[in-house]
RNA sequence: CGGGGCGUAGCACAGCCUGGUAGUGCGCUCGCUUUGGGAGCGAGAGGUCGCAAGUUCGAAUCUUGCCGCCCCGACCA
């Protein structure tokens, strides 16, 4: 993409409603534009970040066995009359009236739709188990949206939602999301612990929240120093055994947000617990029979009698992901993209746009990487030198290829590394050899 | 929902107290000079001062009502 001729409104200035730094730096960057509380446009730059996390999302959760479906954002009241929550979510819920007065909601989750789904298909033990799942925008309406795209009110999230037999199935459905979580968040450059959650009314021990390590983070959490040094799970279909050893081992080292944790009766003695502030960007939850009941959703059992399916849902907040990647990578110059969410690979620097050696040895090497399948952003704007760079810094893309009349003399280029602000000089060639590889 | 703050050009702000026809910096347009880390000079464009009512000869400025946005708290992916 040249950038003469894509849009990314970025801005010298902070904008002053916007505290956090990934906020500040989400519109700096021109990633997105609020619109109204909580309600974000997203714009080429956001829009590229926001598509590239859900595609890492979909991969993990597509190799998990999960099956993509789409679900609508308004849906009708009468399937949350069901399960008794039309009048038990609260303010929360948009509830709309479509022109002919029947009540509509914009839906904050989809428990009722897919249990709806389900039960209208599904009829025997041997179509399970099955997970389907989805990523689709939702509404809920805050009482303070905050933070920008971390607390909007519009956000989007990829839900799953497991049905099993029983609770031992379903424990097998929970597990597997779990070590699909722990690599999701892996692929996409972040450290994330899972922490025991409160389960509420149901009870059990089948729900975690998934956070991300942050200074700016909402919540405070406490966990023990060897969890960071577990290891990511390999890429591979684990058996039941093997899935279980992996979630025992993530789960048997002490991790809490504050709300669960009890600095008197702390299990980790002092030197080995950590105490940071961390963003919640997932959440996994077993509800056995809590929406199945009242939607009478039943399959035949082996044994021909019915059996009301044991269920679980997993979200991962996709939108929220994009601030949460920016408070875990960046520094004082702006964003530092992990690579596999990066909006381009490189940044291409044109040092002096209208020079004819310049241009064309610019040129020669954005149309080769282009040809390669290099996602490259090549500023060809006779912008300054420090504006350029400035606003490459402040997007973030992992490698930065500048080329100027200076280098050409010698035949080289410079070739940066954004995270580590390592620079070297090659040859345009052997920097097209190693952004292609 | 309780407490606090703010709405003046695309962005950040001054002007308001003490009413008199709208200003600064950045950005944008044109010209020239520049070109290796957010350039210099010159010339421009751009604003019903959030909306409405009131007071007044006259309102960005004073009064009242409304709307929007932000921050702290309680709540949440």
């Amino acid at each position: 993409m040249r950038l003469s001729r894509y849009f990314m409104p970025t801005l010298k200035e902070d904008p002053k409603e916007a505290q956090i730094v990934s906020h500040r730096l989400m519109l700096r960057a021109g990633m997105i534009q609020q619109s109204s509380a909580g309600i974000y446009s997203w714009l080429p730059l956001g829009h590229r970040v926001l598509k590239k996390i859900e595609q890492v999302v979909r991969e993990e959760q597509d190799k998990a066995g999960a099956v993509e479906i789409l679900m609508p954002t308004i849906q009708p009241a009468d399937l949350w009359r069901t399960s008794n929550r039309y009048d038990d979510y609260g303010k929360e819920m948009l509830r709309i009236e479509d022109r002919h007065g029947r009540e509509m909601l914009y839906g904050p989750t989809n428990e009722e739709q897919v249990t709806d789904i389900f039960r209208s298909h599904v009829k025997s033990y041997k179509d399970l188990p099955l997970n389907l799942y989805h990523i689709q925008w939702k509404f809920r309406d805050e009482v303070r949206p905050r933070f920008g795209v971390m607390r909007g009110r519009e956000f989007l999230m990829k839900d799953a939602y497991s049905f099993d037999l029983d609770y031992e199935g379903a424990k097998v459905a929970y597990n597997r999301m779990f070590v699909a979580y722990l690599k999701t968040y892996a692929r996409l450059g972040l450290k994330a612990i899972p922490l025991r959650a409160d389960t509420g009314p149901i009870g059990g021990d089948l729900s975690h929240e998934f956070i991300v390590l942050a200074d700016t983070g909402e919540s405070e959490v406490f966990y023990h120093k060897d969890i960071l040094s577990l290891q990511t799970p390999e890429d591979k279909d684990f058996s039941t055994e093997e899935l279980q050893g992996i979630v025992d081992e993530w789960t048997s080292l002490y991790a809490a947000a504050d709300e669960m944790h009890d600095a008197e009766n702390c299990p980790v003695s002092d030197g080995d617990l950590i105490t940071r502030r961390g963003i919640e960007v997932g959440h996994i939850f077993h509800f056995g029979t809590k929406y199945s009941e009242p939607f009478d959703a039943k399959v035949a059992g082996p044994d021909g009698k019915d059996v009301t399916v044991s269920m679980g849902s997993y979200g991962i907040g996709v939108s929220r992901l994009v601030g949460g990647i920016i408070e875990a990578c960046h520094d004082e110059n702006g964003i530092v993209w992990p690579e596999s969410v990066a909006p381009f690979k490189v940044g291409l620097i044109n040092l002096k746009s209208g020079d004819e050696a310049c241009d064309a040895a610019c040129d020669d090497l954005y149309a080769k990487l282009q040809a390669a399948g290099v996602e490259v952003l090549y500023d060809d704007t006779n912008e300054r030198a420090g504006g350029k760079f400035a606003k490459m810094d402040l997007i973030g893309l992992p490698w930065q290829v500048t080329i100027g009349p200076r280098g050409l003399k010698d035949g080289v280029v410079e070739f940066k590394n954004r995270s580590s602000g390592e620079k070297e000089e090659l040859s345009p060639e052997a920097a097209l050899n190693r952004l292609v590889s």
